[in-house]
Formats: C-alpha cells, sequence, structure tokens
RNA sequence: GGCCCGGUGGCUCAGCUGGUUAGAGCGCCGCCCUGUCACGGCGGAGGUCGUGGGUUCGAACCCCAUCCGGGUCGCCA
C-alpha cells in the first residue's frame, strides 16, 4: 500500500549521484523501470527525468522488512530510497551515467504502486502512435519525449534571456479575439453575453502586435499559442506556439540581423550547433526556379533546369503543348540512378501524378552512352543529345522532366527531387543548412474566389520599385516578406509592414475590399495608423518545427506533450466531445445537424 | 473530400496459393537463484485475428461496407 514520504527529502536526481557521493548517504525518488531478482539479493533500476540509477536491496542492508517491500516492486512503481552510495563491487555498466556507482539501500518507501503499463515506457519505442497518445502520461515517462520537451523548455529560456538583452519586451495578447477571415479557417469561440455572437482564436496575434507598434513599445516578443482550423499533418497541429516578434523604425535588414544572431545563439547553446553567418539568402524567384520550392532544402543538388528552350521546336507533343500553353519543361538530373529499374521509375511518375502531373518523361543514359527513354522516338538523335547536354547528363544517370504550367512543373519536380533524396539517404539530420528566402510575390490569385488574394497577409509591403504595377500587373508585385527556412521546412516567416494609409487603401483595393469591408474587419488597426505609426517590421517562428528539427524528429508530436491526432482529436481526453443541452442553451446554440458520436 | 499504408495475446511482429489445434520474442503470473544490468532456470496464464456483412464444404487470408491510426494531395504560413 502507497506509503508517506514523510520524514524523507529528496537529496538527488538520480544522474546528480556520481562517484564524488561514494559513502554519503542519499536520498532517491522515482519510478522502477527494471527489477533484477537473484533471490537473496535485488536489483532496480530507479528513473526519473535525469536518467537511471541501480538500487540494490540486500537483507543485510534494508532488513528483513525492506526486502519484503522489495520483492512487491514492479514496473513504474513510485519508491523513495535512503542508502548509501558504493562503488560497484562486480563490472561498471558502461551504458549508463552513474554506472560505476549504485545505492545500497537502508529504506524503501513504496510511494505509489502502479499497473502494469500497456506499452513498455522505454526508449525508442516502437509502439503505434494511437496508444502512446492514449497514455499520453505514460509516453512523456519516455526518455526521448523528456529529452525533447527539456529541449523546448531550454530554447524558450534561451529566446526569453536573447531577446530581453536585445531590448524586446514580451507582452501578451488577447485569446479571445476577432474573427478576420483571411487566411486559414478561424477557431470560434460563442460568447454566452452576446448570444450569436463568437470570439475566434488567433490564427497568430499579426495585428495586435502591430498596434503594440503604434503605441510605442517598440520592439515586441511572445511565445504564443496560435490555432487553425486546418487539416493536420506531421508538422501541422490545430494549435501549436509560435515565437511571435516585431520591431519598429526597422527594415529588412534589421529583422533578419536580430534573428540570425537569435538562430546562431539558439543552435550552439542548446544543441551545439554552430551556425555560420550571414545566413544565405535566395529570392523566391531563384527559389523556384533553382529548386521548385519556396522553401529549398539546400542539403544537396539536383537542381531544376528549364529546358523549354531547348525543346520548343521537338516532335514530342507533350513538350510543346506545354510551351504552347504558356508553361515550362524542365528537369532534374538524379546522378547515377541510371539503373533505377522499370518499376521504381513507374513509382516516380505515380508520385508526380501526386502533385497534378499528368505524367512524368524520363530518359536514362546507359553506360555505353545510349538511351533508355519514355519519349526518345518523337525525337531526333540531336534533339536528344542537346536535351541531355542541357541536363549535364552523363552515362549512369537518370533524367527526369516535368511539361506543365510552372506551378505544376515546380511542384513535380520539387517534390520529386526530395523524395528521391529521402530514398538515397541523402537528408542528413545531423546538417543544418538555413536559407532566408525573400522579395516573395504580394499576391497570388486565387482561382477559388476569383481575386487576387495576399500571399503573406494584407498588411504586408509591397517592395517600392513594383508599387507601379499594383494596379496594372498584380501578380508582378514583390514583397518585403521573408521566410527563414532549414533542410526544406519553412520555420519561420515575416514582413515589413504598410504604415502608409494610402499604400493600404491601395492594396485593400487590390484585393478587392470595399472601403466598408476594410473597416469592417481591420478598422480598429486602420484608425490607430491615423494616430501615428512608425515604420516596422516582424517575424514568427514556428517554434514546434524549430524544436522537431533540433531534435531530430520527423513529426512535431514528439516535441508537444498533447498533441492531437490527425483528425484534430485527442485520443487522452477525448476532446472534442458533445457538451450538455444546458451549455448549450446558454449560448443560445442550436444543433442543426447532429453527427453520430462515437459511444463513451 | 481524394489517394496510399497499417490494424493478429499486454507490446512488437510472423502467419505461403483459403485447409480445420493461430505461432514467436518481449512483457505478465508462480517457484528457484547473492553481483545482476537484454540476469538466469523451471512452470503457467493470456487471442471473438478492429467491427459488421458476404463468397466458400471451410476465411486471419478473398469481396463489400464501416471504425481506428499514420503519410500525403487539396487546404493551410
Amino acid at each position: 500500500m502507497a506509503e508517506s514520504m514523510k520524514g524523507l527529502h529528496r537529496s538527488h536526481r538520480c544522474t546528480e549521484v556520481s562517484n564524488k557521493n561514494i559513502g554519503e548517504t542519499v536520498t532517491v525518488m522515482g519510478w522502477v523501470q527494471k527489477r533484477r531478482n537473484l533471490g537473496s539479493l535485488i536489483f532496480i533500476d530507479l528513473r526519473d527525468r535525469s536518467g537511471l540509477l541501480q538500487v540494490v536491496f540486500d537483507e543485510n542492508d534494508v532488513k528483513a522488512e525492506g526486502f519484503a517491500k522489495a520483492e512487491t516492486l514492479r514496473s513504474e512503481f513510485v519508491i523513495a530510497v535512503v542508502g548509501k552510495v558504493t562503488k560497484r563491487e562486480a563490472a561498471v555498466n558502461e551504458n549508463l551515467a552513474t554506472g560505476d556507482i549504485e545505492i545500497r539501500a537502508t529504506e524503501l518507501r513504496i510511494l505509489s504502486e502502479a499497473l502494469t503499463p500497456p506499452f513498455p515506457i522505454e526508449e525508442n519505442t516502437s509502439s503505434k502512435d494511437d496508444l502512446r497518445l492514449k497514455y499520453r502520461y505514460l509516453d512523456l515517462r519516455r526518455p526521448n519525449l523528456q529529452k525533447n520537451l527539456i529541449l523546448r523548455s531550454n530554447v524558450a529560456t534561451l529566446v526569453r534571456t536573447f531577446l530581453a538583452e536585445e531590448g524586446f519586451l514580451e507582452i501578451e495578447t488577447p485569446v479571445l479575439t476577432k474573427s478576420t477571415p483571411e487566411g486559414a479557417r478561424d477557431y470560434l469561440v460563442p460568447s454566452r453575453v452576446h448570444p450569436g455572437n463568437f470570439y475566434a482564436l488567433p490564427q497568430s496575434p499579426q495585428l495586435f502586435k502591430q498596434l503594440l507598434m503604434c503605441s510605442g513599445y517598440d520592439r515586441y516578443f511572445q511565445i504564443v499559442k496560435c490555432f487553425r482550423d486546418e487539416d493536420l499533418r506531421a508538422d501541422r497541429q490545430p494549435e501549436f506556439t509560435q515565437i511571435d516578434m516585431e520591431m519598429s523604425f526597422v527594415d529588412v535588414d534589421d529583422v533578419i540581423d536580430v534573428n540570425e544572431r537569435l538562430l546562431a545563439k539558439m543552435f550552439k547553446e542548446s544543441i551545439g550547433v554552430d551556425v555560420k553567418l550571414p545566413i544565405q539568402r535566395m529570392t523566391y524567384k531563384e527559389a523556384m526556379d533553382r529548386f521548385g520550392s519556396d522553401k529549398p532544402d539546400t542539403r544537396f543538388g539536383m537542381e531544376l533546369k528549364d529546358v523549354s528552350d531547348i525543346v520548343k521546336n521537338c516532335g514530342f507533343g507533350v513538350f510543346t503543348g506545354a510551351l504552347e500553353n504558356g508553361g515550362s519543361v524542365r528537369g532534374i538530373n538524379a546522378n547515377g540512378q541510371g539503373d533505377m529499374p522499370r518499376k521504381k521509375i513507374d513509382a516516380l511518375v505515380e508520385f508526380a501524378k501526386g502533385y497534378g502531373a499528368k505524367g512524368l518523361a524520363y530518359l536514362s543514359i546507359n553506360e555505353d552512352g545510349t538511351y533508355k527513354s519514355s519519349f526518345a522516338k518523337f525525337m531526333s538523335e540531336e534533339e536528344l543529345k542537346a536535351l541531355v547536354d542541357a541536363m549535364e547528363g552523363k552515362p549512369g544517370d537518370l533524367l527526369l522532366f516535368a511539361a506543365d504550367k510552372n506551378d505544376t512543373v515546380f511542384a513535380v519536380l520539387g517534390a520529386l527531387r526530395i523524395h528521391i533524396a529521402d530514398g538515397l539517404g541523402l537528408l542528413d539530420k545531423n546538417q543544418f543548412n538555413f536559407l532566408w528566402v525573400t522579395e516573395f510575390p504580394l499576391l497570388e490569385y486565387s482561382e477559388e474566389e476569383e481575386r487576387f488574394v495576399a500571399k503573406h497577409h494584407p498588411f504586408t509591403m509591397p517592395m517600392e520599385e513594383d508599387l507601379q504595377y499594383l494596379d496594372s500587373d498584380p501578380a508582378r508585385v514583390r514583397a518585403k516578406a521573408y521566410d527563414i527556412v532549414l533542410n526544406g521546412t519553412e520555420i519561420g516567416g515575416g514582413s515589413v509592414r504598410i504604415y502608409q494609409s494610402d499604400v493600404q487603401e491601395k492594396m485593400f483595393e487590390v484585393l478587392g475590399f470595399s472601403k466598408e469591408d476594410a473597416y469592417d474587419r481591420f478598422g480598429f488597426l486602420l484608425n490607430a495608423f491615423k494616430y501615428g505609426v512608425p515604420p516596422h517590421a516582424g517575424l514568427a517562428y514556428g517554434l514546434d518545427r524549430l524544436i522537431m528539427l533540433m531534435a531530430k524528429e520527423d513529426s512535431i508530436r514528439e516535441v508537444i506533450a498533447f498533441p492531437k491526432v490527425k483528425d484534430a482529436s485527442c485520443l487522452m481526453t477525448d476532446a472534442p466531445n458533445v457538451v450538455d443541452a444546458k451549455q448549450l442553451e446558454e449560448l443560445a446554440i442550436a444543433i442543426s445537424k447532429a453527427e453520430e458520436t462515437t459511444e463513451e
């Protein structure tokens, strides 16, 4: 039965005990990781968040009563042990930080018994995600997750320290706020006091941080939860954490400067990685042309090449057709993959189709210099040679081509190069390649809404030299917007904000908002800007993604204590759930279409 | 919403072209063991093969539907 810890005080965490303590009496508390019962000698591996420590129970030390108790110990019991630190008699355990010592118990208290856990509490589990998430409180005992959450805490502390030293103020912004239906879907919260009215949970503190600049706080930051009601991915959760910041009287280079120093400190002091400054910069256009992505992974090459000019008069209708429709033909060279079997190439074609391609043209160059190709029969020897030369194809190479409208070509080849690199083991998690992507387009055309929408958000400053095209050619206008990319993952992004009301009005006009619309949605910001607003700019990191990469994990679920699953529910709490009719009544909410709810 | 992968004792998995008694390792329970650390030895319990329907003499295996989890496209900074 559970005993009291009265009179005992933990003196050390498990791995805080070392060979310097030999001869001392210590009190340790934790969970039973493992028991090895040899009959009249019992070994226990005791675990806490610091690690493992071996405890020995010998009847000569703990007396008969204590030994009898030790015999009942099972996995995950929580115990307190008083004992003497001794050097191990037999061989040391090289795998343990405390492998050269052990505690000879003189007193044992069982503070809490435990059921046998539904899955083993051990490093590198192979248990299934759903089981782990249902019993997340047990999963969180595993050293991997403890390491990740400790890393996360350390990084947050580094951020706070660094930004405080740089003159940033940590200021909280509301979680219950106004819905601004641009961008992602909002999570809504019904108001009891105002029936039929709703708050929205913030997708980011964007407008509030700009208001703080208006109010003169000069440099703001916040480590803050944000919410987006969109479908999940390995790197997307409905609630996630941003490191959000905003600065006054600055331009692009100022934001980049402070953030480069922040990143360098963060990576050096948390995981010992040197970030070489300055971080490489690349325009959006260059990123798309060379990598087919606005978040290029620069750990490997396999860059895209535009071969439109080479093939524009060739006999292959797929190529020329794409060009006639205003698209392009581009390729990548998978060096040394010329011997890829047909089956695997077919799989690549299927993969490409998943990104909207109608097909994928390939040409492998045999070791003897001959070609094996899906389209060679449509082209002359000279045309083929010109194409291979343009791709710098050598014997043993595999060339892959996409021909379509540019968006599709980029999407297909951008994804393909990552996919192939992954298959070849080129994505080294110990390498950290940072990249700033700059000069994003200000606007992009939404087929669905049949209008231009802001690529970043409607308060992003256009580049001065492009202002002239705002009316005539909106798609051409570049923005003072930038993303910070790490190993092909966007870990943060930001922009210089519009602070002139005439530019802002123009922007809304291009977005198709009437003045009334604009004031209805963002009036508080537009009005604030009438009372003196400093030029300002900012940036926000996705903390979860950042920690995921630092921890070399493949999913942000591994760095979030209580994450949600693919359909945005929580397997542990069963949220979301139906609520009492009374609660709904108070909120003046009626459910029109009752989804059948799962039992329990 | 689409596509792909998976679901078999507590856990991780095997189970051929459908063949009658569904296996292994770990874990769990009991007994033995004074230097283990993947402790060892002996014995034991534990399965409606995700669920429902169908095909068949016969289904873990084939078909349909459905639920659960993962990846991804759409969507989303």
